[in-house]
Order: structure tokens, then C-alpha cells, then sequence
DNA sequence: TATTAGATAGAACGATTGATCTACTGCCGA
DNA sequence: TCGGCAGTAGATCAATCGTTCTATCTAATA
């Protein structure tokens, strides 16, 4: 039989689907009422909410979804970085979705010295890192401004999708990475 | 001498200000405090906080501002799509810059019945319609399709910057608005 | 068996939220 | 001069926020 995971996975878990499907402002007791946790735990494991809040953000490994993605496009840097695209069609097409988790606790979290801000940057300097690697690998001549290149259209895409999901921003991006990738 | 603004344009300018800088979850206190007005006005002119964020939305007329900056551009539609992204290379290295109003207020307002969205959606629709017709002119082979494209960008630029402003987005997006624009 | 750490349940705190209310003031037109 | 309207000032409301608290229970360890 599985076990069941402990009162901070759980809270975890919980948050990690509270925050992404109605935002970072989020009720605490909202949370504590889905990870079936007392309160108390919350403030033991993390501190407060923000420290929860940060820890979601450090875990998502969205960066690793990224590379899974990648990784099952085969070899060729190309069809690896078209494939993101492609995944993100289908993300982005899902009822479930709300748009990229870090951009959304950016614009919502307007405090500058909120912890999360740190945690976000790491996220998207990760992807600008993940994509030079690859245009590297593809040969490309600017690796650097391509990746800026790529990670301007993959959070177009997500920012763009929220509202005008019909509009298939996805497709429209993946057009023009074809043309950052060169023929 | 200048006549004083009524409370009503008072309430739509500091709301304008404040949702801006600290998010649509400023409190009614802070933007009664700035507009320098009675709490009563804000419900008789608008009923309510919600009737007020929309209006803010739906008189902030940044497609003016887009217009605008094409029309100061001259009349190649070349150029006065390029000028867009030079203009926004502008905005995003600002220290005021937070982002795109539209796209903060879509992520932050995770109710799906809120009346903004209503307005956002206009707005980014208007900014697709504006697009569509300078590909036109241009004589893009798909001008619709195009202008998914140049909107991506913008949405990109704007939603990246806040992050990573030192990266400038928008010198990236400006050469994929170049390829879209053909040669 | 005694101890201790971790978890639970739930009351309670102070602060803040958006909204409603009464009472008062100034102005303009009939 | 009177009536009505728009605006101001501020008390007040119920709800919610994140946080802290006490008290109790459980399970593993010494």
C-alpha cells in the first residue's frame, strides 16, 4: 500500500495547485483545507506563507519539464526546440490553464522585496541557459541573443494564451522560431 | 488657472496610477487617499472597486499610444512596426515599468467572471486588429497570421522584461519582427 | 515506561479588506 | 429663498487576511 506523503509534501502539493489555478493570493486556509494539515505545520515547515510560496516556486521544476520535453524530441537541436512549441499548442489549448506560474506571481507579487522575485529570475535565467545551450549546439551564430530570442517567444505565448487561447499564439511562435533557428 | 478635475477623472487617475505600480489589489483606502476624494464618490461613480478597475481598462487607451508611436514613424508600415519595438525597448528599461496593465490584471484576476476580462480581451483584440491592418498595407502574404505573430512579441517583451529587463527583450523581439516582415 | 518531537484541532489575535451608512457642507437653478 | 444635488468626512459593518496561541494526541526512541 502507498503511504501517505507527510504534512509538508502535502502542503506542497496543495499550494502548488491553489496558487497556479486561482493565484498567489490564495487563502491560507484554503490551502490548509486541501493538504488536510493543521496550521500549526505550515508555520513549522516554512515559516509563513511566503516561505511556502517560495519553496512551490523552487520545486516546480518546470525547468526539468522542459528538458523532458526536449529529450523526447530525439537529437537534432531543431526538432528539440520546435517540440517546445509544440507542447506548448497543447498546453496551452488544456481548460486548466492559467498561464506560466512565474510570470503570473511576478506581476502579482508587486512587492520588490518579496523572496519569490529571486526564485522567478532563477527560472528564467535557467531557460535563457537551457536554450544557449542548445542554439550552441545547432551551431548558431548569436547562441545568446537567439535564446533571448526564444524565451521572449515562449512567455509571449503563455502571457498571450490566457486571453486569446483561439488565437493559437503557440503556432505563431513556433513559425518564428523556425526562423530563429535558420534553414 | 487650471480648474481642479472632478472627483471622478481624480478617482480614474490615481486608480490608473496604483493598479499600475502596486497591482488591481490596492486597497480602495490607498486610492481614495491619492485621488483625494470621498468614499461615497467612488461607489456613486462607478458602484464599487470592480466598475472602477474596468473603467481604468477601458479608458487607458494604450492602442492610442500604439497608434500613436506608428503614426510618428511615418508611412511605411515597416517602419512603423519596427518603431513600436524601438519604443517599447524604451518603456521596458524604465524603473516605473511593471509589465503590461492588460496582462497583470488577466493573471492577478483569476476570477473568471470578472468583468476586466471583458476588457482585456477587447484590448488585446484591438491590438491584433492594429497589426492585421499595417500587414495589409504592407502586403503580407497572411497578414491575420502575421499579426498573431507581432503580437506574441509584444506580449513577450512586455511580460519577459519585468524579470529580466537587463536582457532587452525588445532588441530580441524587434529582429523576429524584421523576419516576419519579410525583407 | 518515560520522554520527546511532530502532528492535529481550533480558538483567538490584530490588521485590513470592500462596502454601507449618517450627517454635514457648498453650490446652482427655480 | 428654497429645494435638490454632488461632494466631503468619518463612523461602522461583516468578512477575510496571515499569524500566534494553547491543548491534545500519536509514535518513535531511550
Amino acid at each position: 500500500m502507498t503511504t501517505r506523503p507527510g504534512p509538508r509534501e502535502r502542503l506542497l502539493d496543495a499550494a502548488r495547485d491553489l496558487t497556479y489555478a486561482q493565484g498567489v493570493h490564495v487563502g491560507v486556509d484554503a490551502i490548509l483545507k486541501q493538504a488536510d494539515v493543521a496550521r500549526r505545520s505550515l508555520y513549522q515547515h516554512f515559516g509563513g506563507k511566503d516561505g511556502l510560496i517560495v519553496e512551490v516556486l523552487r520545486t516546480s521544476a518546470s525547468l526539468t519539464g522542459y528538458r523532458q520535453v526536449m529529450d523526447d524530441a530525439g537529437d537534432d537541436p531543431r526538432d528539440r526546440v520546435l517540440a517546445v512549441f509544440d507542447e506548448l499548442e497543447r498546453i496551452t489549448t488544456q481548460p486548466s490553464f492559467r498561464g506560466c506560474r512565474y510570470t503570473a506571481a511576478e506581476l502579482t507579487l508587486t512587492d520588490p522585496d518579496h523572496p519569490a522575485h529571486a526564485e522567478i529570475r532563477a527560472f528564467k535565467d535557467g531557460l535563457h541557459e537551457l536554450f544557449t545551450a542548445e542554439l550552441t549546439r545547432h551551431g548558431h551564430p548569436a547562441p545568446g541573443f537567439g535564446a533571448e530570442q526564444l524565451v521572449v517567444l515562449v512567455d509571449g505565448v503563455l502571457a498571450h494564451a490566457v486571453t486569446r487561447p483561439d488565437a493559437h499564439p503557440a503556432l505563431a511562435a513556433r513559425a518564428m522560431a523556425e526562423l530563429v533557428l535558420g534553414r
